[in-house]
RNA sequence: GGCGGCGUAGCUCAGUUGGCAGAGCGAGGGUCUCAUAAUCCCUAGGUCCACGGUUCGAGUCCGUGCGCCGCUACCA
């Protein structure tokens, strides 16, 4: 049997699983059925990304060692999973010892196949963080907490990615299904074509991680030690060791199976790791690439990202206690083209459940089976032969057959929504049909020919909710499960192959089950309610214990009182902007000619994003004047523009006067 | 700033190789009664962002402008 092997992301533990998290395997799980209903032989991965700084900290802030911390927080993930009934063949933790094994296996892989070299790297380190500040240049501040940078520069071990620029590209080139969607191949093959640096694949400024292996050859293994693997080199090699790559013999044996991957299932913000770099080590280590990465968009909450910091994560929990697991799939799925952002909203959530669940695909179930009941004893009703059947009923079997080949096509191709559409238009069709036929006129009447027209139109109308059931399987396993039992069918849903659906039709004279609503209409104001209620329960849990106390600390010191004094020691003045233009090379800067009534003075400002150069000319802004020259991408800055930090991404919006005011004022 | 994408009915979006503007949801009206006050039918007269061009004809191609978004590497 021919295997599919299917990887989620390994999710960082530096976070609780949210409903993005649940996104991405709630597609994954959906897919594993597909494939193992087609036939294949499905296998998902899924687990956990453990090192690194972050959760270095996040364990320090809780109290912890990285490891407890990353224990606890790996079993919320295995627990969510378990809670929504998504099924995976292994789950892979970066702290477990097979994954170490492998990690240093395909390093040294890497290394005898002479790409690795030790160099060094230079960047602005920022001590308060703890961490590289990536965007800072030489002198400027860290961009994240506003502190000072070093300029340090560290021995690491580099992985020759230069050298793979062509590979990649020719790669791509040739396996245009390897990134999708196409914007994020676009994006991609710009990135590469841009050119490849080298990558630094070791860390020696924290401990969090694998450390290096000794290489042979090497000289100095003393100093290795200090090593530890940066961690995407770590990371990436997850799905590898989570079938068993770096084991024994036959440890190995699933590895040999099911590698390489089929489909691999990456949020869009991680996609060059796994669309560059990820390839480049495979073919570093001499193993095949992965036939697809597929890069979903992010999940927004009434518009806005879902992050912890914004604290408007939204956790799957309460939503399968109030709508039930299915519904939620159903609405990620059908929603939300895969591959797009997609909004998520409790409103948005209980409208579809309400129209497409419960008024569409369960009152139809409910609707064909009562009149089963009532008509016929509870038994299929033997249809007329195809001969005598009326264009109506020929219609609703050849549109099934449509809908079947345009779902399937559909799912190939990753396409949920498109799918979900076309059995939904078959759920409307046979709503219709049923209105058309008045099938409870039919029985009214009860002539003979009556009856036999009655009997045709209730079998066309199950089969058509049995082709419905059993297509939807995948996306929702257990409701539907619940309709196939009450079609009377005792065969394990989920263990009927694809293929039967066109195969075998409904068998007549067979009892149908107990009638019960799979999706009981919700009102739809108190449901919303109750959600919002019982996502605010649960906003409270989460992480590991202290790391509240840890964010309380934080803001205590933001608030800190000072001395008058203190403030006195900041001299803020009114100027008149005289010239704005954009600094070369930067996105976010502004070379700014103010006048201060005594001079004007030079600043550069990091406000490009929010306002046009033009339309600060002749503006009247407050600066600080007796800062610390500072040279910004070589432009010396005298100064700052004071503006107020808006929302969550600190949009700067500036200080304005309703009076006039002269250039030069002070303000106290 | 560079590269790429997007801008279509109140909302979410389809619109293939240029040929009389579409779907779903919401809202309004009506119908049936088998069904979960569900179904089904009717109702949107929308400057297809703006301007200019190519063409017998452009939402669909070209140019310009405006607006929004993504990418522009070693935190994950």
């Amino acid at each position: 049997m021919a295997k599919f092997y299917l990887t989620t992301p390994l999710y960082y533990v530096n976070a609780a699983p949210h409903l993005g998290h649940a996104y991405s395997t709630i597609v994954a799980d959906t897919i594993r059925r597909y494939k193992n209903l087609q036939g294949l032989d499905a296998f998902l991965l899924t687990g956990t990304d453990e090192h690194g700084q972050k959760v270095e900290r996040s364990a320090k802030l809780a109290g912890m060692s990285p490891q407890e911390f990353a224990d606890q927080v790996a079993e919320l993930f295995r627990k969510e999973w378990q809670d929504l009934g998504l099924e995976f063949d292994s789950f892979i933790r970066t702290t477990d010892a097979k994954h170490e094994v492998a990690v240093k296996k395909i390093f040294e892989a890497v290394w005898k196949a002479g790409y690795i070299f030790k160099g060094s790297y230079t960047g602005q380190y920022c001590t308060a963080c703890e961490q590289y500040a990536n965007e800072a240049k030489p002198g400027e501040p860290c961009p994240e907490c506003g502190g000072p940078t070093e300029t340090i520069t560290e021995e690491n071990y580099f992985f020759k990615l230069s050298a793979f620029q062509d590979r990649l590209l020719n790669y791509y080139e040739e396996h245009p299904e390897f990134i999708r969607p196409e914007t994020r191949r676009n994006e991609v093959i710009a990135f590469v074509r841009s050119g490849l640096r080298d990558l630094s694949i070791s860390r020696t400024t924290l401990k969090w991680g694998i450390p290096l292996p000794s290489l042979p050859g090497s000289s100095s293994e003393a100093s290795q030690e200090k090593h530890v693997f940066y961690v995407w080199f770590d990371a990436l090699t997850g799905y590898l060791s989570g079938i068993g790559y770096g084991q024994d013999e036959s440890g190995e044996e699933p590895f040999r199976r099911l590698w390489p991957a089929d489909l691999q299932i990456v949020g869009k913000e991680i996609i060059r790791f796994h669309a560059v770099y990820w390839p480049a080590f495979l073919m570093a280590a001499g193993l095949p690439i992965p036939h697809t990465l597929f890069a979903h968009g992010w999940l927004l909450f009434e518009e806005d990202k879902m992050s912890k910091s914004r604290g408007n994560v939204v956790s799957p929990g309460p939503v399968r206690e109030v709508l039930g697991i299915d519904a939620l799939r159903y609405f990620l799925l059908r929603e939300i083209p895969f591959g797009q952002d997609g909004n998520f909203s409790f409103d948005a959530l209980v409208s579809r459940y309400n129209s497409d669940l419960a008024n569409d695909f369960g009152n139809l179930a409910s609707r064909v089976l009562t009149m089963i009941g009532r008509y016929f004893n509870s038994e299929i009703p033997y249809p007329s032969v195809m001969a005598q059947r009326s264009a109506q009923d020929r219609h609703i079997l050849e549109l099934a057959e449509n809908v079947i080949s345009r779902y399937t096509a559909a799912l190939d191709n990753y396409e949920f929504s498109g799918g979900l559409e076309a059995v939904w238009e078959l759920i409307a069709a046979v709503n219709k049909y049923l209105v058309d036929t008045e099938p409870w006129a039919l029985a009214e009447k009860n002539t003979g020919e009556d009856r036999s027209k009655l009997a045709t139109v209730l079998y066309t109308s199950a089969e058509a909710l049995r082709i419905a059931t059993q297509l939807l399987s995948p996306i929702m396993p257990e409701s539907t499960a619940r309709i196939w039992t009450q079609l009377g069918q005792t065969t394990e849903l989920s263990s009927l192959p694809l293929k039967s659906i066109k195969e075998s039709p409904l068998a007549t004279q067979e009892k149908i089950g107990k009638i019960e609503p799979v999706f009981p209409r919700l009102e739809k104001e108190a449901t919303v309610r109750k959600l919002v209620q019982l996502q605010q329960q649960v906003s409270g849990r989460g992480l590991p214990k202290k790391t509240a106390a840890g964010v309380g600390a934080e803001t205590a010191l933001a608030i800190a009182k000072i001395a008058i004094e203190d403030f006195l020691k900041v001299e803020l003045r009114v100027g008149e902007v005289r010239v704005a233009e954009r600094v070369k090379g930067a996105s976010k800067l502004l070379r700014l000619e103010v006048d201060i009534g005594t001079e004007t003075r030079q600043i550069v400002a990091g406000i490009a994003e929010s306002y046009a150069p033009e339309t600060l000319i002749g503006r009247k802004v407050v600066i600080v004047a007796n800062l610390q020259p500072r040279k910004l991408r070589g432009i010396e800055s005298n100064g700052m523009i004071v503006a107020a930090s808006v929302g969550k991404e600190d949009r700067p919006v500036l200080v304005t006067f309703i009076e006039d005011v002269p250039n030069g004022a002070k303000l106290r």
